[in-house]
DNA sequence: GTCTATATAATGATAGAC
DNA sequence: GTCTATCATTATATAGAC
């Protein structure tokens, strides 16, 4: 799905990008040097950089390339997020360069990310407004709020899947674990967790005593 | 809450220690130099090493003492987590440099929050399993996996609070923050967002179809 | 315990030959 | 375009004086 470049006609500065891209999502911006890049590439360090002008500007070449990249697998897998609005980011959750690098990213807090997540809230209000429309998706007073909150949860999930994995005594990117992340997802979003509404009911009776005193805050 | 010392009798060691703690969390462990630490404690760098022998054994004595400090803390409100299940991981939800190196930790994968997690997790479903039978949370074939998922949620919502608040459109530690996502997140955990079991029924299907032809896996 | 001075290693970046 | 050689900086860590 993200390797549709042969290997041999990739040209240098193409190498020098993609050996970027994977070192920058296996270790991180910080830990991974021009030297390892170039060992990667097969080049010298000094072509890196004469390539790129500096280390963030190959970042920002890397932040570019594997957003569009993103962009595009995206798009052709629309008809999947159009029935189903949490296929979206389905195909960030696989295990290769380009999921891994954006993963990084928002690990890191880098510009990319920002994009990144912005761009999938943007699109997964308008799939949750359809879906509401379609009488799949509960409405409701919040739904800006309440993608927002699915969205930290959704990418916040995969940031700490070697947790979730650990936990479960599966691999974190094994079969296993997406049956059983993925079955314990759809039990929470079908059904919820509390057997009631007392905590809800609480909460809002708070707001409106607090908005009561002080229309300005609550 | 987390500032019980008094800054006056706080020994050297002491001041190194939180010096690096506050360090640490703000920017994380690769970009914090000893330098910077020595600085924000008053002396000089050669005192740190000296006192910690390395820059990766000053971070262990920052991991022993935050893990202590949150269990202390944890403990002391112990009582405010037997009534809600979720009110576990209040203390690390504000604002000040215990939450925040440990959700650094979690950012950055150091040794401490594996231990943070795997203890919150263990404490989690000794709750869930209360709360089930108390009739306050819905009983579940997969109440544990399901509690890793909340926890991985949780944690992730935190890591990922810097988007969530610019999207929001106020300040990721403000009161409003705090309103609207506790909001959203009851919503869920209470209702769920999907209008009907379809999704989860189409899951649990696909699954008893794989397990027909192969018992091992599905 | 605490400091200054320094060793040592690694990094991003540059210069110039080919 | 690509390399080798090198610079300047910065980092952790150590040695020894007080």
């Amino acid at each position: 799905m993200f390797n549709s470049t042969a290997p041999d006609d990739r040209s240098t500065i193409a190498r020098i990008r993609d050996s970027a891209i994977e070192r920058f999502g296996e270790h991180g911006f910080e830990k991974t040097t021009v030297r390892k890049i170039a060992i990667g590439a097969g080049v010298s360090p000094g072509l890196v950089l004469h390539h790129f002008g500096s280390k963030d500007g190959l970042r920002s070449a890397c932040d570019d390339y594997v957003i569009a990249e993103y962009a595009r697998v995206k798009t052709d897998t629309a008809e999947a997020a159009n029935t189903n609005p949490f296929a979206a980011i389905a195909a960030i959750q696989q295990d290769s360069p380009i999921p891994r690098y954006l993963l990084q990213s928002m690990r890191e807090g880098s510009p990319a990310a920002t994009r990144l997540f912005d761009g999938l809230v943007e699109q997964s209000v308008r799939l949750m407004e359809q879906s509401v429309e379609l009488g799949q998706i509960r409405p409701s007073e919040n739904l800006y709020d309440v993608t927002v909150v699915l969205a930290a949860w959704q990418f916040g999930g995969l940031l700490l899947r070697e947790h979730v994995g650990r936990l479960f005594g599966v691999e974190p990117f094994s079969p296993e674990m997406t049956r059983r992340h993925t079955r314990a997802v759809l039990e929470v979003l079908t059904h919820g967790v509390f057997t009631d509404s007392r905590y809800e009911d609480a909460w809002n009776q708070l707001g409106d005593a607090e908005s009561t005193h002080d229309p300005e805050e609550g």
